[in-house]
DNA sequence: AGAACAGTTGAGCACTTGTTCAACTGTTGG
DNA sequence: CCAACAGTTGAACAAGTGCTCAACTGTTCT
């Protein structure tokens, strides 16, 4: 007796493991999109990230508001430009940065409701 | 003359980083917003994910999906349950594994359209 | 009972990552 | 022109992370 009865389980079904391998996105979309969310992952980042969705700010604010320093939030925009998150305009010597476009906003929003739930 | 005569700014306006400094979520869901996006940081988690999204699968089996071993498989999933992210259920010496929920599929799709855009 | 298998766990190791520090470029105002 | 400032960059270091390996638990089947 075993546990068949229950569900008509083979002990691996070895043509669903085919199946689903099959049905996978290619390799370098999956590399994509665990890139894209290791970008997100780092709470200096995601903290960048609310504080331009409130306004767009130049490096020297944006330090300010995280209480760290122009050089440390210098190499997470960089991070952030090359995943294009953000843009940055030069205006003089400041350079103003911003949301890259609405997805971001989007896809934080749902982190907050599955948190919250 | 300066760039004050296009924009209405000062050096640093301290007003506005005050007011963006309050816009902020508080300290815990900043970390756990970027807790979560860590947990998706990962190709193999987000291959796990992209497995269960299209059936549920023992351990085993997704092992083979990914041509893992069976102990770096247990590994991530430990990682994806305690975010609460997939769900295991006991079937006599199996664990059947399955998503939590369903803003998970939301997210990566999301993250897709990023990526194709 | 005991062999075989599914799954979990902890230690160890190689690799990655975020911040600091110092040096640098480019722009502005006196 | 040059001092002051905004921002960027690369090296170095500490901290974190993912996989492997080996040992372990628990279940099934003979």
């Amino acid at each position: 007796m075993n546990n068949k009865q229950y569900f008509e389980q083979e002990h691996v079904h070895q043509d669903l493991v085919e199946e689903t391998i099959q049905s996978l996105p290619d390799e370098e979309t999956l590399y994509e999109i665990a890139e894209l969310f290791k970008v997100f992952g780092d709470s200096t980042r995601t903290k960048i990230l609310l504080t331009l969705m409130k306004n767009e700010l130049c490096v020297c604010e944006i330090a300010q508001v995280l209480k760290m320093t122009k050089s440390a939030i210098s190499h997470q925009l960089r991070v952030l430009r090359q995943a294009k998150l953000v843009k940055g305009k030069k205006m003089g010597r400041e350079v103003i940065y911003s949301l890259a476009d609405d997805h971001i906003i989007l896809i934080i929003n749902l982190a907050l409701e599955h948190i919250a739930e």
